[in-house]
DNA sequence: CCGCACTGTCAAGTGATCTTTACATCGCCG
DNA sequence: CGGCGATGTAAAGATCACTTGACAGTGCGG
């Protein structure tokens, strides 16, 4: 599953830390998530795209497996 | 987490084990996830929305925790 | 050159999300 | 009554999503 994590934090000047606290996880975390290793959790989808003011979707590309 | 889960597939008539199948996930799994005892997985999410054509943000409501 | 912020990654541990198997309950129909 | 489809739940186990702590690499400013 891509996403636009990455992009969407640097175009706001923000560190992995930054982004980390206001998830309330660790930086471990978002770098896990940035460079792909695993997905979010369905709540934790949630939060980021709340803060990102973008829908799921938006933000997570699902790969469509046939 | 509430989801609209047991709705959305009671009025397509299907049963929890239909559903599973679908989902290719066992029928206790689709159980769990309607009575509220965990959250998918988001690529689980993923497969929802598509089945039910609607957006994740439609089928699962996040409790805004202050 | 040195330090520092930032990023990437590993290891070990915990809890959440699944699996399979099994059993119990309910309502309905013959 | 007896069986059957549908649902709820439990136990045990695999794997995933996270944690803390640590360390290495990169790039930039002093």
């Amino acid at each position: 599953m891509n996403n636009r994590l990455r992009e969407l934090r640097t175009a706001r000047g923000w560190t992995q830390a930054d982004l980390a606290d206001q998830l309330d996880v660790s930086r471990q975390t978002v770098n896990a998530l940035e460079t792909g290793r695993y997905d979010p959790s369905l709540p934790l989808a949630f939060k980021l795209a709340r803060l990102f003011g973008q829908r799921i979707e938006d933000i997570f590309q699902d790969d469509p497996q046939p």
